[in-house]
DNA sequence: TTGTAGGCGTTATCAG
DNA sequence: CTGATAACGCCTACAA
């Protein structure tokens, strides 16, 4: 028998490992899944067995009956470049880490044509027992299509519209405050905003979180849309120059914009904060390497994340369970593209503003 | 009965389609896995069964008796921000275009501790089909544990030490020379390089291919070891200048490295190019972010990573196919920081450099 | 072309 | 505490 045709390992099931053992499959199972009702001799017995056959579970026959596949999927939307986005990085990171503790499968899943009814042919059909949706496109009709069939679901961010649906945000309202509250103390007074989509909740809410916190504190605002790309938050730039050159500082919806905005700046002779200062969003690795290293609101990804995953896992575990939201507070870094005093060079890089305690669970 | 507690949909197995539909279980299993020779009639009332029942299949049942798990892994190193690399992202993004053909999930894996095991008893208990090995540690013995096993595997650049494995790579060699015969032909003669882990295939071929490269060219190099991070490269260009400050060129093993280097160069006083041309390895979204924009050597990380994905199934779908490389060619993407011409300051961004086309497959 | 029947490997119920 | 025995839902010879 030629090597490259004999099969990987010799299949051994249950039955085996008891004719071994000397006993009944129901007992190997029961050892296998650590009932603690077994016999310490018998115990050991068959995990001699279990050793000496090198047994292993076959998940699909164990999913069959136990109606588990132990997969959830994360849903993205289809972009070509979302994956690049160092923001999915942090979120992967934190579902990973979540799941880590469990024997649970993350499915990676892009939304792409007939992606919609993918995920729910493998729900209904038992492949999958959860979804966690980030940034599928605004008015994308899974969420609501998904807990209206009562399957597992969280998401990433407030829903769009008003829906009862577990879900993990930041306190957009405290960030842009912490954003407003610093540029004013500054003394700041030509206030712009570049904005992410604003058909998007994240979007939405730090444009008029940012215009009420600055509002409060006696300070108009001009503002620019941007679409939470790099790309957008350069064009967005231009057009903010052309219409406002006289500004004096800029809070940007993400880093990735501002780390699209600020060469753009640059170019047109305006320096960095000296000119204009300029706060972002999220506190991604593209803040750290701006040039100057930025401002910026922090969001605890990670952490968001993993919550986001114990959440799903426990409504998989108990269906009747209710739903929830949990609200991340989060903090100001403090970096030189917005210092702490108005001539500061210096360039330590205070990772926690501390100005707020993350809470959540 | 309250909502919550109403189970998502209610379950229909292929017996209630077929009573229905008025025919057995086993001409439904045909009709729903498309055999051809069922009566049209039949055919079209079975449908109409499945459709007013809403008969989904349960993927484990099928799955228990076909022997398929329909899933695949792809392995990451268990580093913190593995997930942050720009890389990765692409790796993803071809992996998923190759899957989306088929309905295979693609299952997320971070290698921790006790996830090799984890990842053999997936295989073995049927909840994987195979596995795909992205820069698992060097000298990992996961690689050569899952081949010897027999296991469908297949692995990103070749392997630390030969051994029969399916791998993709690029032509290392060909891109090394394509960035040797640039820099020389700028007129450049004090060359650098910034290598990556050298205990890493990638690492340890570029320096090589490199060195050898300018040799044939009649040039010497010297080489301060990265480790393919961005910081990395921060450090490794700090000790390069203080050690050889009179370089007027460096070859960077990845843009990543590069990306944190040119901040370094910048703030000792060297002009790029001016001063000293800088080459970068991958095309990574980090290279058009430079500053200046990277001339760098293009590898085709999507269609690499989607052969990769297509080399696997074939091993699924033929455990007896033979072992298979697949090498790409790199090209050159010459920007700003090693322009054309010694003078050059266009901003053109060639796309591809077309020195060599991509031959794969 | 269709139906019958057996089996895939577990878990779970219920006697003993 | 242990052992039969019956599902779980599907595919697939084999027979009709």
């Amino acid at each position: 028998m030629p090597d490259a045709a004999r099969p990987p390992t010799r299949r051994v099931t249950l039955e085996e490992v008891a004719r071994v053992a000397g006993v009944s499959r129901a007992t190997v199972s029961r050892v296998v899944n650590g009932v603690a009702s077994v016999d310490q001799n018998i115990r050991q017995a068959v995990e001699r067995a279990i050793t000496t056959t090198g047994y292993q579970p076959n998940l699909a026959a164990r999913s069959l009956v136990t109606r588990r596949a132990n997969a959830v999927a994360l849903v993205l939307p289809d972009g070509d470049d979302v994956l690049g986005d160092p923001f999915f990085g942090r979120v992967l990171t934190g579902v990973l880490g979540a799941l880590s503790a469990t024997s649970t499968h993350l499915v990676l899943v892009k939304i792409g044509p007939g992606g919609r009814e993918r995920i729910v042919a493998d729900l209904r059909g038992g492949r999958l027992d959860g979804a966690i949706l980030v940034h599928t496109n605004h008015n994308d009709p899974l969420a609501r299509q998904l807990t209206a069939a009562r399957f597992p679901v969280v998401l990433w961010g407030r829903p769009p519209r008003p829906m009862p649906i577990t879900h993990v945000d930041v306190n957009q309202a405290t960030g842009c405050a912490l954003a407003a509250g610093h540029l004013v103390a500054l003394g700041r007074n030509r206030i712009a905003t570049i904005t992410g989509r604003l058909d998007t909740p994240a979007g939405e809410d730090r444009l008029t979180g940012f215009r009420s916190a600055l509002a409060s504190l006696g300070r108009e605002l001009v503002s620019v849309e941007g679409a939470f790309t790099r790309e957008s938050g350069r064009s967005a730039m231009h057009r903010l120059l052309a219409e406002h050159p006289d500004i004096d500082a800029v809070f940007i919806a993400s880093d990735l914009m501002a780390h699209g905005a600020l060469p753009v700046l640059r170019r047109h002779g305006r320096a960095v904060p000296a000119d204009v200062a300029v706060v972002g969003f999220d506190d991604s690795s593209a803040a750290v390497h701006c040039d100057p290293p930025l401002t910026t609101v922090r969001q605890p990804v990670e952490d968001m994340a993993a919550e986001l995953t114990r959440q799903l896992l426990r409504h998989i575990n108990d269906p009747a369970a209710p739903r929830n939201t949990v609200i991340f507070e989060p903090t100001l870094v403090v970096r030189q593209s917005a210092p702490h005093g108005e001539t500061s060079t210096s360039s330590v890089d205070v990772a926690n503003g501390g100005l707020l305690d993350q809470s959540g669970g």
